[in-house]
DNA sequence: GAGGATGACTTGAAACTTCAAGTAAGACGA
DNA sequence: TCGTCTTACTTGAAGTTTCAAGTCATCCTC
């Protein structure tokens, strides 16, 4: 099965004949999307097939669970959680429920203003996120890093800074 | 708030004592790899958004309707179906049973040997395609293209193959 | 300082994905 | 040619995410 054969149509030229004809995509463009899309979607898969199977959390689970491990007494907003892990407030709520549920986070009103909710990762979740973390951290290395010279990665890392603004939008 | 700040525990040096201390991040590596992960997320949202949104498709649902528009007869296997979505057989027949309830998609036993399931593309499914097709890849563009030089795109490209025959193991 | 607006969650239901079996067709060996 | 094995799905239930309201605290205006 040849992996690489991803479907043109749908992203090459020739598709028809719209009111106002898009800016189709170059053959080199369709390829670099077409490796840039790959990559992504294995990389995305591996890390979170390994955290999975080796730590039973998912790659949202560590990413917060790693996030508040880095905040001044392991606390930090629930909105400002949502933003850091790019994942919606009522997706956030559920999952801190089940995680609270686990004993690896707790949850709190702000004492300064009652809207806000604090998540505070509680001791048992930080034993979690440390046994966690080699595994993790290590297969990072070996699938991005490992693979690239300095010049290369330098290079992908300018790369892709370029395109936060544009992603990031007004933010 | 500060989007960049991604916690660093999970990641960096200095966690503690294991038996085998891991390959812990450096600093630049650290900065890389959370640009990475950053664009990678938001990119994939952008884009999910704007399908779901403009097209009523979700992204592997844009990606299966195009695989399938880029195959002579229309037709494929949903195990290379699912090999070139990088989803699991599983998730993919319950999706197609969807498209099929849609009447974008159709399902037929392989002829040649009952064991294989052929997917293939309906005239309506085509023609959401096409109508969904050109927004998509004009925010492709300038998520990902407009904001890079030749250069750049070219860099961006040798890096993320090279990390390919890692991502794709022993396939 | 009452009354409405705003922001930050929370909740329950619907949609989707994952998991663990189950089924069925063809290959293969006895 | 019979039984077993493998492959390619399919299915139902459990778990997760998304969607659409709902709640509640604070702010803001009159």
């Amino acid at each position: 099965m040849n992996i690489q054969v991803i479907g043109e149509l749908g992203y090459a030229a020739g598709m028809g004949s719209e009111a106002v004809e898009p800016r189709w995509l170059q053959a080199d463009e369709l390829e670099t999307w077409k490796t840039l899309q790959l990559a992504m979607a294995l990389l995305t898969t591996a890390l979170g097939e390994q955290l999975q199977r080796d730590s039973g959390l998912s790659f949202l689970e560590y990413y917060v669970l790693a996030g508040l491990s880095d905040q001044p007494e392991h606390t930090m907003r629930l909105s400002s959680l949502a933003i850091l892990t790019n994942s919606e407030l009522s997706r956030l709520s559920h999952l801190i429920r089940r995680l609270e549920d686990r004993g690896l986070v707790r949850r709190e009103p702000d004492p300064n203003d009652g809207r806000f909710t604090n998540a505070i990762l509680t001791p048992d979740g930080h034993a979690e996120l440390v046994k966690a973390a080699p595994g993790h951290v290590e297969l990072v290395r070996k699938l991005v890093f490992d693979p690239l010279t300095g010049t290369e990665r330098r290079a992908l890392q300018k790369a892709m800074s370029k395109l936060l603004p544009g992603l990031l939008g007004d933010c």
